[in-house]
DNA sequence: TCGGAATGGTCCATTATTTGGACCGATGGT
DNA sequence: ACCATCGGTCCAAATAATGGACCATTCCGA
């Protein structure tokens, strides 16, 4: 690896956790000498990268990184990150997906890409209302947001889309615990009769859900090996979603898709064998 | 400069107008051989600072920068980058000043600090509403915002919360462009009899209003060399708060208060010979 | 009050990396 | 079919990065 990408390695011993980092603690975290790690972070405060605290004690992130995340939110919106992961999803499983983000007390559509092979198919308008606690997208997010966020949301009546929507604040407390170990969240007839779902979520830099990658799809062609496939195609797209945004999944959930990943290979060896 | 250096200053010919360059392009922007612009972009895109467009085309502003201004964002709030411009402020002029941030349809005060050396002083506290029109900040917020923004705000019926508040549209927008022009904005007692304010907008790094830093002053110490002294004073802390929240004000204003600095440092001159 | 062990920071000869011109294949316009 | 332009690669020469020794300051416990 050569000088910028050390130099630029630096700025990721950085994180909500720990914003400021003195000289010494970076030598440790390094390993490189200690002049080494000085000229580095002169450079990168030279360039507003960082910036050295008050009486030139630790180091933390910079403005010319809010500077630059501005520009690069300014001409590259959420919908068009997230576009081409939707529509991979979308041609892979041959239905439609969709992906949502937060936004107040509910989610949002932000695109969506449908898939035309199927003569019965999920329609879907732009505009629709997304309750959080009647789709598997609202349920991934509500999974791994604050607890107090989720309680604020359930404290409110809980509208009934469907006969077989879930308005009993401590289910949907029971659902989320279980999606949370789970990895993804699936519904079914939730929202809409005869319409089911799965979902995973997406995170923002500092693990935050933003919103949540969905595919939904007509009753008529749910099964165990068809959500399987679904649910197996969003968690390969989980980990990339998240990184174009600029995000990190918790290390929790990456782990449990990863493992459903290679638990997945190894039936698929099997069968091929 | 180092190697450092001119890496990250790469990032910097990136914009909310030129969102994505081209080899070449960079090539003619920088000066720099085409081999070292490509070994440098490749750096910058292996840490997630660029990202390549989908045929290995053009390169553009990549996740990472999202990731770490959300990592400076989470521990660094606007209030605490904001505290020592206003605390420098206060003290300069020995009024009350402070920052306020726009939030939906009004300001909202982030930070400020009273000065203790009159005996009489305007009273502040932090949950006033800041209505824009009323107010020096919410002029000097408009005069750089989106004029479709400002006509929406300027629709809604205005409240007349002094005898001199403006609540005429048209008259507003005249103020605003006179603005504009002169690189500040000042009231006289149309918020609250008495007193009187002079404020500067900060923006963010698409060179978007943010909010302002202002002064806030009784009327009985208003006089033509007090108000000259107060926009000096803004005017000086205007760049340095607006690079330190990550921005870019717009050249224009920039130009207008490197003028009025430049002319003051004359007229101080002059007195003093 | 003192001394030791942190801390942040600088210097310089050695070392390893960056540099840019020449060169290659691909693409697109005329 | 041509030429111009594009993104990208290679390698010897030029240049910048490296880290150990060193200094000043601060902090902490005796």
């Amino acid at each position: 690896m050569g000088t910028i990408g050390k130099t630029l390695g630096l700025l990721d011993h950085f994180s909500a956790e720990r914003p400021s980092i003195g000289l010494s603690e970076f030598q440790r975290l390094t390993g490189y000498s200690k002049a080494t790690v000085h000229r580095h972070l002169a450079a990168l405060a030279e360039a507003g990268f960082v910036e050295k605290d008050f009486r030139s004690h630790a180091y933390r992130l910079g403005p010319a990184l809010t500077r630059l995340a501005a520009a690069r939110e300014c001409c590259f919106t959420v919908r068009e990150i997230v576009k081409p992961h939707v529509d991979a999803i979308s041609r892979g499983v041959a239905e439609l997906a969709h992906a949502t983000v937060i936004d107040g007390d509910r989610l949002r559509s932000v695109y969506y890409a449908q898939h035309h092979d199927h003569a019965v198919r999920v329609q879907f308008s732009d505009d629709e209302i997304i309750p959080f606690h009647a789709t598997s997208s609202g349920i991934s997010v509500l999974a791994w947001l604050d607890e107090d966020q989720v309680e604020e949301l359930l404290e409110k009546p809980l509208e009934a889309m469907t006969e077989r929507t879930e308005t009993r604040a401590e289910v949907i407390r029971q659902k989320l615990r279980a999606v949370r170990r789970a990895g993804y969240a699936e519904m079914n007839q939730t929202r809409e009769a005869g319409v089911c779902s799965a979902s995973i979520p997406f995170f923002d830099g500092v693990e935050r859900p933003l919103g949540a990658l969905s595919i939904t799809f007509p009753v008529t062609r749910d099964s165990a090996a068809s959500r399987r496939r679904f649910i197996c195609a969003l968690m390969g797209q989980g980990q990339r979603i998240t990184e174009a945004l600029g995000g990190r999944p918790p290390a929790r959930l990456l782990r449990i898709w990863q493992n459903a990943g290679e638990a997945d290979q190894d039936g698929t060896s099997r069968r091929n064998a």
